[in-house]
DNA sequence: CAAGTTAATGTGGATTTTTTTCATCTGCGT
DNA sequence: ACGCAGATGAAAAAAATCCACATTAACTTG
């Protein structure tokens, strides 16, 4: 891309003629108009006739007025998306916040987590997680409250990818599940603080049995990180205006995409036949428009 | 409207005709075609008519050719600006794409996502669903596949605050359960395409039986989105690298986020106590360091 | 399976918009 | 006052867009 068409404008603004002046300034002050308006209608606005706005457009540096009106209406989403950037509604939510403020505050924090989430992952831990699985006869996976559901989420991936796993909601069967793992297969606890007694008691039982622990945790100093042998930490605050988990299940969600799309690069043909016969599999179970 | 050009697009994408698809495909895929052609050039290059070119962006809510044209160049600069941040590429995810690639191609894609779901998000359809909640007496909440986890959550996330949800993964429940419900409860289907013919049968009985339907999907012209009283449009696009439902999952859920905090906003103190009360439920859960 | 019906697509011309040409005007120095 | 150079506008020419209508394709129904 090209210099700004602004500052273009700007820099010929003293070597331009009184009519072309007019247009400048005018355009400069409020170039939304530019984008509103056809040449004539632009020209009457500032007075002037169409050729001297054509001229203008050109000595701009533009082949004509169409790419000249092109050129300010980039300009102008590009002004409007730095200052987005500075306005990040970093505030906590309020009782009083508008409904766009409510919207565009969460999201600006979910965005932030998956965000903040890829930055600060380790991504050997990442790879080595990869491995594990891939050569695992089968993965036990356990998280409870909103935690199960990303659970359930990696689980039913795995699965799609032709990977035995297993989800376990209730404790004493993923225990009695886990208790019978062996060397070689894979027991992830889900947990966003660490601290979930359940989980951690999973996570525990799968190690003495001899399995690859991992823990995908906000905090991997908690006991559950400490306790595993591979750490997959989501980075997310919650806002204290909670309903339960939001971005920490986001990045949780996030992470696990992360992995599946990673195990998924591995064995491209293998996997994506899989994914195929998966989705034909639904097929008559969707209407036509 | 500040609603994408590209949303837009994808979103009306399979109510589109043969022609249509035609074109709106080469568009997503290189949108700086449109910049650079005249509708005739585009036209040519999609192998369809002038006319066919005019209709689609007619029907993409613009008044013609022009004005679809300066939108596209407008979002193509918010697109660059917001990759900027990123650092990424904007190629989809390739076999040999490296982790940090990976995982940084993803999580672009997801908080895509979510941001473009915020901003595309019909606030006053937000606001009309969260007073049907907060008025009914039962909610009904239906999704199959991904989608269900997703129904999973906001189920979960309405009984937190103290609403009576219900969300079924077996048909047959859920059908048995809308049948008898009444006028002014509500039934909540989750639908990414908007086609699954379970959802869709659900909130058929559901509006029947007389309660206030809702729809969430990305693609409010699906059969789904027709069908409800109230639809909330998730802005999300499926890389073709996918592993099942990725961002079309945290979309979803980032509505489910949206719509429980503007509840929650609504009746502080109760549901903020109700918050308190289920946090302090699992407090004897937790480890301690 | 043919006829009828409806939706989708393309053609060509009407209309709008942009570009270019050229005549006129303005200001300035001589 | 005259002539010249650059600036400006009017209008013709060119280009592009839009629209009405014809045609084709697809689908339904008897």
């Amino acid at each position: 891309m090209s210099t700004d068409v602004f500052v273009a404008l700007r820099q010929r603004l003293p070597a331009l003629s009184k009519a072309e002046r007019r247009i400048a300034d005018r355009v400069l002050e409020q170039p939304s108009i530019v984008v509103d308006s056809t040449i004539n209608q632009l020209a009457e606005l500032c007075e002037v006739s169409q050729a001297s706005v054509a001229r203008l457009c050109q000595s701009a540096g533009f082949s004509g007025y169409k790419s000249f009106r092109m050129a300010i209406a980039s300009a102008i989403t590009r002004e409007e998306a730095s200052r987005d950037q500075f306005r990040v509604s970093d505030a906590d939510i309020g009782p009083d916040d508008s409904a766009l403020d409510v919207v565009m505050k969460v999201a600006y924090q979910e965005a932030r987590a998956v965000e903040e989430t890829a930055r600060a992952l380790d991504l050997v831990a990442l790879d080595a997680v990869v491995e594990a699985i891939r050569d695992a006869a089968r993965i036990d996976i356990f998280g409870v409250g909103s935690s199960g559901l990303t659970a359930q989420d990696l689980q039913q991936k795995l699965h799609r990818i032709g990977m035995s796993s297993y989800s376990w909601v209730d404790p004493h069967l993923a225990l009695t599940s886990v208790a019978l793992t062996r060397p070689g297969n894979v027991a992830i606890a889900i947990s966003h603080s660490g601290l979930s007694v359940e989980v951690n008691d999973m996570l525990t039982v799968a190690g003495r049995a001899g399995a690859t622990t991992v823990a995908i945790t906000n905090f991997p100093e908690s006991p559950l990180g400490l306790l595993a042998d591979l750490v997959l930490t989501t980075s997310s605050r919650e806002s204290r205006y909670r309903s339960g988990a939001m971005s920490s299940r986001i990045a949780q969600l996030a992470l696990v995409d992360f992995l599946t799309v990673r195990l998924l690069q591995g064995s491209y043909e293998q996997a994506n036949e899989s994914l195929r016969l998966t989705y034909d599999a639904v097929q008559n179970h969707r209407l036509r428009y």
